[in-house]
DNA sequence: CGGGATCTTGATGTTGATCAAATGCGGTGG
DNA sequence: CCACCGCATTTGATCAACATCAAGATCCCG
């Protein structure tokens, strides 16, 4: 078992504002708030009165019990919005994974916001909903491969596939430990189906056999 | 493992429209649609164009591996609303649990019906993230225990609490199977915290002590 | 009252967790 | 550019929790 200290490593540091493809529409543009590595974004409990928006970087949102089990529920990566609750205080905790740039976005309770808001809490609604499955029902290679082909669809297919975040947080987010990951890891390695390129950088060599194993 | 062939038992029928409380604001009211035990509301891939609301009975929301491992995703009762998705397609399966009455509410694209059903998909959206808790990082008498004090929350309180799903469902939610669910009720019964009046009828004796096993 | 389905209980097997140690990556400073 | 250091990762040995396999016991409903 692992402790999670809450990190604080430093306050977010504001810039400029700036121009940024990406936006949400009909929003006032906001300044991008910088945080470092390891850096609380927000906590359970405390007053939720934004979302936010990933410029670069990466982020976690996890869950804790009172023993310091973690359940990491999602990674963010740039592009991706995230942080909107369902009554204006955070169920979770968010962290940037890296150096990361995140816009926040205030919200109105108007009906354009609503708009805006719905797709995108109906998409991650059914995102963690299938991640219940794989955590549920699947085993430890299946649930890295299909954590890894979620990686790649997600990065565009770019290959080969960079993971911003380390080893245990993919097994928070797998509900695995470090070691079963790492041993996975090196199965599907052995058996040609990735390639290692340093620890974060993932060549997806059998695609096909991947997606397979995934179901 | 089990099979779970759709069963397609029957078709709903419809009744004559009924003013019933309860029902969405500003939608027009709409007929109730009943389903026996154990039938297809809908099923994963169909085109989605309405959300549903319960009048009586239970709902489970699933999903399928390929080779029939099922995952429930959430359970619905009497008052609750489920079948909202991000992209006009079913991504799950939901069937009656219970003979069930629902009110299908068509999705007009205003803001009106963004505005209402945003709470909703935000709540479903938090329930599924804490869910990914209980299935990445709980016991088995961890998951036993939170689901029974979630079951009598969603009762309001109500004790004994009426379970109406078969310990088969409950497994297939807790990511358990049906053994391990039944021992652990087991295991509860003789320590004292519940008591088993008929399978489907649990008095919560220590609601403390389920919660702080629970976390 | 009978019979099938559901649930419980028992014996054994397997997967992944835990405990422990070695390896090597990546960043730093010389 | 290279050597060193600290920490993340890998690898190995053992353990525990839950799954699986297999009977019984109950419930429920006609």
């Amino acid at each position: 078992m692992h402790a999670y200290t809450s990190s604080r490593i430093a306050l977010p540091s504001q810039s400029a504002q700036v121009g940024v493809p990406g936006a949400l529409d009909g929003a006032a543009p906001q300044p991008i708030s910088f945080y470092p590595a390891g850096s609380e974004i927000y906590a359970q409990g405390e007053k939720a009165g934004a979302f936010y928006q990933i410029e670069f970087g990466a982020v976690r949102v996890y869950r804790l019990l009172s023993d310091g089990r973690r359940q990491i529920s999602a990674f963010h990566l740039a592009g991706e919005t995230f942080g909107f609750e369902a009554d204006s205080t955070h169920h979770f905790f968010a962290e940037a994974i890296n150096a990361t740039g995140v816009r926040a976005i205030r919200l109105a309770a108007d009906a354009d916001v609503s708009r805006q808001l719905l797709p995108l809490a109906l998409k991650g609604l059914t995102r963690a909903q299938e991640h219940l499955l794989v955590l549920g029902r699947q085993t430890a290679v299946e649930r890295v491969a299909a954590f890894l082909l979620d990686m790649a669809e997600r990065q565009g297919g770019l290959d080969p596939v960079e993971l911003p975040m380390s080893r245990l947080d993919i097994g928070d987010y797998l509900g695995l430990t470090i070691e079963t990951v790492s041993r996975v890891f090196t199965k599907l390695k052995d058996k040609g189906m990735i390639r290692l390129h340093g620890l974060r950088n993932v060549e997806i060599v059998k695609h096909d056999t991947l997606r397979n194993i995934s179901e």
